[in-house]
DNA sequence: TTAAATTCCTCTAGAGACTAGAGCATTTCG
DNA sequence: CGAAATGCTCTAGTCTCTAGAGGAATTTAA
């Protein structure tokens, strides 16, 4: 049996998070000691390595969730399992493309400033001021 | 004088967001009508153009802050001006070579998985489980 | 065995940048 | 003049945690 302390180290999730995601409903509620303190065995070891796998690759609570249950019924077809990962795929590519226009259009503005004159002058403040000057839409 | 309503058809902000920019400080408390609504002059379309603008490239609240006030002081070098955006052009850089990796990750797991068969033997599930199967870090 | 150190409990609030809604007042238009 | 549109303040909700208060349980060392 592990406490909440041990949970976390193996897992490298932080002791409040755990309570946060059993909150969520992610982790069921653990057993409790005498003295109401939370014990996890092996699964919800796992169960928690798998959130938090979920997690680093920027899946949502809730898409995390669906996960889940569907992990529990294992003769169940995959197509669900499927699609929250492509849609989770496809919101990361529209994330990137509109960061790259970011990261155009901010270049162009600071490679038009060397830091060294007035501000009155400057491009950085100017361009704020006026997208006209900009090339393209954000 | 433009209504709080002008002022946001004018330049694409919602009301309410108006209000929360001037209770953050960004937009100067407002002139009253007798009536204490208020009332804006084309000062304060240009500043929230200014503000619209910079939240559209990304730039968060205390940075908008901090060229606001720079911007007050027309005769001062630019160095903090060029640093607010070359940093925030860091950051846009760095959220993208990490959304790439994501990216990179979630196509491989995505195209492992025809989204028909059995969750127990689905790759999507099974990746997220165990991230020894991940190509990289993240 | 007992005292100290560590870990744990619950609950509340805060972060960031808004957004929604309640309940009421003012302004505008026909 | 009366209705519709717009405005006001205040509170609470979004999302994923994180920090802290105040107190209880557990572990370690003397
Ligand atoms: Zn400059
Ligand atoms: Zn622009
Ligand atoms: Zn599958
Ligand atoms: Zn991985």
């Amino acid at each position: 049996m592990l406490s909440i302390g041990d949970l976390s180290r193996r897992t490298g999730v932080k002791v409040p998070t755990i309570r946060y995601y059993e909150q969520m409903g992610l982790l069921a509620a653990a057993e409790r000691s005498e003295g109401n303190q939370r014990r996890y065995e092996r699964g919800d070891l796992e169960r928690l390595a798998f959130i938090r796998h979920a997690r680093d690759l920027g899946l949502d609570i809730s898409a995390i969730r669906e996960l889940i249950s569907l992990s529990e019924h294992p003769n169940q077809p995959c197509a669900d399992a499927d699609r929250i990962a492509s849609d989770h795929l496809k919101a990361v590519r529209e994330k990137i493309e509109k960061l790259k226009k970011l990261e155009q259009e901010l270049a162009r503005i600071v490679s038009h400033c060397d830091g060294d004159h007035a501000i009155e002058d400057c491009y950085v403040i100017r361009s704020l001021s006026d997208h006209g000057l900009c090339d393209g839409e954000h």
